[in-house]
DNA sequence: TTGTAAGCGTTATCAA
DNA sequence: TTGATAACGCTTACAA
């Protein structure tokens, strides 16, 4: 028989064979091990099953929690994720989405990135490549651009976090992030300042040290050095820097929660398990990845699409001041 | 000018060309944003430059900081990766192998995976099916079939966990694990008890619970339930299960190292975050993720490559016995 | 050194 | 419903 009656057997043709073929077909091809040539079904069908995934560092709690649901999402829609690392340097950046290009894939996932500054427009220009050869971008966070996006409603949950504090009785607070030009992070300082001001609170300060555990690390260490007064709430901008800031209090004999609360976003799955529980706000990460590969995958997009809600998970690394 | 002439000055061929040409295509391509099409490119020589990782559960803290090294050493050689999860699902990972194995990877790189059982026949002959198209698979752990082989000496660090514990004046010790199969998480358990045994301890128990942190969580209330004695050392095969140890024990009021002593399987960034740090054996988990595609990329391969070192770290969860 | 042309493994169009 | 056959975008003998 023909290799097109095989083909249309073998991959998801919607014509119709007789079942005597379709039977033998199958049966060869079970026999043989046979497996589509993946590559070559790419060429000849101008696209090819992939969604790339990139992000700044795929060891990092929260964002394999992203790289989780991505890899369901994938699963259920038939594609298989590549992924690309950049280590939030926007020049890795826009290589990397070079190199994935190559692969023309059906999408790709944009992790937190940059919006701003001179390697922004290489990106754009990359993105837009990629547009061109039929792959969907979609970008974690808030809409920008005319790209798909999903994200969360990072600004009204850093505004609740800030008012709880508040209301727990903290007048003073001390935020430690990175440089301002990613708007996922930009919105955690202005939700959170919004809300604990609103609240009677002050922001004593916005360090702006990094991402890491180490960057919440060293910011502590300093802000002892210092003297932080007893009843001051340190605000890591991510889990992770507000579990290096915990550390830092710790090994300085300063205990958590009474005497410098801590608190944090994404909740993470070690923040429940830290000593005390890290009062966080809760980022549905896996909900978000699997969410936007649907993004890449639906024909329709409503550009509207709302923000998944977060939530402020409050724990012992802030207990209410007396 | 033709296809061939520039299709050798744009992809990697030995072959020359005059200059002028050269530039001429270079400025072009870099005009146009040209990327080749690399699975065009991949039809064409056979093979694609794509190498895929197989793990159970990409947000693990422990395989997330292998993929980090999986992706760094796939980044030095060029190569993208493109990731499976199998959540520990046998039957999953002979179907994701398959579905990888579509794109005619360069290499495959298998984490821990279950080596016996009914399965492990199928995926075998997957396995063998990626070979035969030039693929060359990788598996983490100690050496077992044909294939290459990147591992740590698991069983020693085990050993050494156990002998160290024992000498901190422990005599008692109960093992938090999963149903055995896997080699990796049996070598700890083997060399553990050997270790531990050998100082002059004993095993009270090897519990099959699990791998993640709920295993170590529930496996720790009923432990409790169950009325362990207090001076009693819990080890969980992979810090994650420690961890979850800890919380159980703290949430029942037991002081962690004190009362019940926690060690654990991994040094995962958390383990030195903990409070107490968690007592733990350190594995060179993004160092091996490197290795995996450096074996996948030599040529050669000295199937009697030695196994990477592990060292035991210790931290406030295992104080010393008075 | 350059160009021509024959593949690579699929899919898809068009006749049969 | 099936089968030839021309793409798909690229690589690579082989000739020029």
């Amino acid at each position: 028989m023909s290799l097109a009656t095989a083909s249309r057997v073998l991959n998801g043709s919607t014509r119709k064979v007789a079942e005597s073929y379709r039977e033998r077909v199958e049966a060869a091809a079970e026999m043989l091990g046979y497996t589509a040539n993946l590559s070559a079904q790419a060429t000849a069908r101008g696209t090819s099953a992939v969604v790339g995934l990139v992000v700044a560092d795929i060891a990092d709690a929260a964002l394999g929690q992203l790289a989780a649901g991505v890899a369901r999402g994938a699963e259920e829609a038939g594609l298989v994720v590549t992924i690309a690392v950049t280590g939030r340097d926007p020049l890795r950046e826009v290589a990397v989405v070079r190199a994935l290009r190559g692969h023309r894939p059906r999408g790709l996932i944009l992790g937190a990135s940059r919006t701003e500054g001179p390697d922004a427009t290489d990106l754009q220009s990359e993105l837009e490549a990629l547009a061109g050869t039929g792959g969907r971008v979609v970008v974690l966070g808030r809409r920008t651009s005319g790209l798909r996006a999903v994200g969360t409603d990072e600004r009204a949950g850093a505004a609740a976090l800030g008012e709880t504090l508040a209301r727990l009785g903290y007048r003073a607070a001390v935020i430690v992030a990175a440089d301002e030009g990613i708007r996922t992070f930009d919105d955690r300082v202005a939700g959170f300042s919004d809300g604990f001001t609103t609240g009677g609170g002050t922001i004593l300060d916005v360090r702006r040290a990094g991402f890491t555990r180490e960057a919440g690390y060293a910011s502590a260490q300093a802000l002892i050095d210092e003297g932080v007064t007893a009843g001051t709430v340190v605000v890591g901008i991510r889990d992770v820097v507000a579990i290096g800031v915990m550390s830092a209090l710790r090994e300085a004999g300063r205990r958590v929660g009474e005497d410098v609360a801590v608190a944090g976003f994404d909740d993470i799955p070690f923040a429940q398990d830290a000593a005390p529980g890290l009062t966080t706000v809760r980022v549905p990460l896996e909900e978000l990845g699997y969410r936007a590969v649907r993004a890449v995958v639906e024909p329709e997009w409503d550009a509207a699409s709302p923000l998944l809600p977060v939530e402020v998970v409050v724990r012992g690394s802030t207990p209410p001041r007396a």
